[in-house]
RNA sequence: GUGAGCGUAGCUCAGAUGGUUAGAGCAUUAGACUGUGGCUCUAAGGGUCGCGGGUUCGAAUCCCGUCGCUCACCCCA
């Protein structure tokens, strides 16, 4: 302990590298990504589902593959008090999945659909979009391989960025194949891309050997020049993934979705099949993806559960933020036209004496489902008058020593600077009349 | 993990070539006929100039280190 007491202990806590503090003037953009989230799944009949935020560190392992970076370096692994290691879910895929086969769900109808929305944990870098505690809000089709479904969960994507009024984002889609054909490509690509290893970049160099695919991928203009001239995993698809991808493309041109296929697109995790998609907004920079998904036909099977395909996707919600965020500072008409939520009424006491009855009024209020607030501070009429002003009241009920021996209060109507006298026992009726009828739209 | 840039009041930033008590705007608080908002005016509070060391008579300003933030790379939502 420390001996001098005029020494203050110094404040030096600070949220944790990669992390964010979400206050409460920057929430109101999350409650609307949020919110249109929700309405948008369920109205697709897609049902909420809340998994733990850590796994057995195996669920990962096995789901997202053992090669990948997630895995290798960016995942928060512990291990508890047992011997067995727990990890932060890096993704919400794996659990989801995890789940429906934890308590059989297939059983009692194969076809199921799901969304989440929540924190993920990555120990990466930050970086603009980038965090280690993310938000992602995504959606599982689980147990039909319809291509249709491909379609679905992309037009709930792009609607749901419609909806936030987020302007200029791209879809675009790939198809990587399946078990069958992939692994063809794969040879092919290989063997072509031997041919030109010096030319390469040290890292694709290294890729030729762990993941030919990501090659096509590197921003490297040298690899880029190379992988240009590379044959397209569309050239060689089975005919089942090419019929697939025909169907996706085909219907989305049908349902009005812009989309740019996009030969080099593949991903990270090694459970895809298929379908993949990305939607990105050029406003991001490097780290441009707000929107990432695609079709894993083998997950399910992989992890020990009967053979059925699924679709899905999740939404980067701090990069969709970001986007909106410049969208709007660019669009002036739009300035920051996002309500949070303040009290419509408050209520100015005067001395001591009149607290009591302030409060009993707060109460009667707030029990009628109106918000209303009043000060803790004891502060002046004035500096209260200031702070309704602040919040942005529509009435303020003065009540003071006068008010009080007449049994009365003052209601101000601050748009207009009206004040009228009430008595204590109608305030309430007052303003359920105000009330009703635009709670009657 | 690698590289670059930045680090001055709650916030946004000024503070050339090192020189007396570190500034502004916004925000906060309090006043302007002592029971009342928005505008205006006045005043006040608030800063170990990220931290540590060095150079110097003297450093927010130069050098080194360190931490933090940001952006980019790898990878990814």
């Amino acid at each position: 302990m420390n001996t001098n007491t005029e020494k203050k202990t110094e404040y030096t806590f600070k949220a944790p590298r990669g992390t964010e503090d979400i206050l409460p003037e920057k929430w109101a953009l999350w409650r609307r990504l949020e919110e249109v989230g929700r309405q948008e799944f369920e109205l697709c009949g897609y049902y909420e589902i809340r998994t733990p935020v850590f796994e057995d560190t195996r669920l990962f392992i096995r789901s997202i593959g053992e090669a990948t970076d997630i895995v290798e370096k960016e995942m928060y692994t512990f291990s508890d008090s047992e011997d067995s290691s727990i990890t932060m879910r890096p993704e919400s895929t794996a659990p989801v999945m995890r789940a429906y086969l934890e308590y059989e769900l297939y059983k009692t109808k194969k076809f199921q659909k799901f969304y989440y929305i929540g924190p993920q944990f990555r120990k990466e870098r930050p970086q603009a979009g980038r965090l280690r505690q993310f938000h992602q809000m995504g959606i599982e089709a689980v147990g039909a391989s319809d291509p249709l479904l491909d379609v679905e969960t992309i037009s709930i994507a792009a609607r749901i960025f419609d909806r936030i009024d987020l302007n200029g984002y791209k879809v675009k889609i790939n198809s990587i194949g399946c078990e069958k054909c992939r692994p063809v490509f794969r040879n092919i690509l290989k063997e072509k891309l031997c041919e030109h290893e010096k030319s390469l970049c040290e890292l694709c160099q290294s890729r030729l050997n762990r993941n030919v695919f990501r090659i096509l991928d590197c921003k490297n203009e040298k690899c880029k020049a190379i992988s240009h001239h590379m044959p397209s995993i569309n050239d060689y698809l089975c005919v089942e993934c090419q019929v697939h991808a025909k169907v996706v493309r085909e219907s989305l041109l049908e349902i009005g979705i812009p989309y740019i296929v996009d030969a080099h697109l593949v991903r990270g995790l090694d459970y895809y099949t298929k379908t993949v998609y990305e939607i990105t907004h050029s406003s991001l920079g490097a780290r441009d993806a707000i929107c990432a998904g695609g079709r894993y036909d083998n997950l399910i099977s992989d992890m020990g559960g009967p053979s059925i395909g699924s679709v899905g996707f999740a939404i980067g919600m701090e990069a969709t933020i970001l986007a909106l965020k410049n969208v709007m500072s660019k669009s002036k008409t739009v300035s920051q036209e996002v309500s949070t939520p303040a009290p419509s009424i408050y209520i100015v006491s005067i001395g001591e004496e009149t607290k009591k009855q302030c409060f009993y009024l707060l109460n009667l209020l707030r029990k009628s489902n109106l918000s209303a607030d009043f000060d803790y501070e004891g502060r002046s009429p004035k500096a209260q008058m200031r702070t309704a002003n602040k919040l942005g009241v529509k009435y303020v009920i003065v009540l003071g020593p006068d008010e009080l021996a007449r049994g009365d209060v003052k209601i101000k109507i601050m748009e207009t600077s009206e004040e009228i006298s009430l008595k204590q026992n109608d305030v309430l009726k007052w303003f359920l009349n105000k009330q009703s009828p635009s709670v009657s739209l």
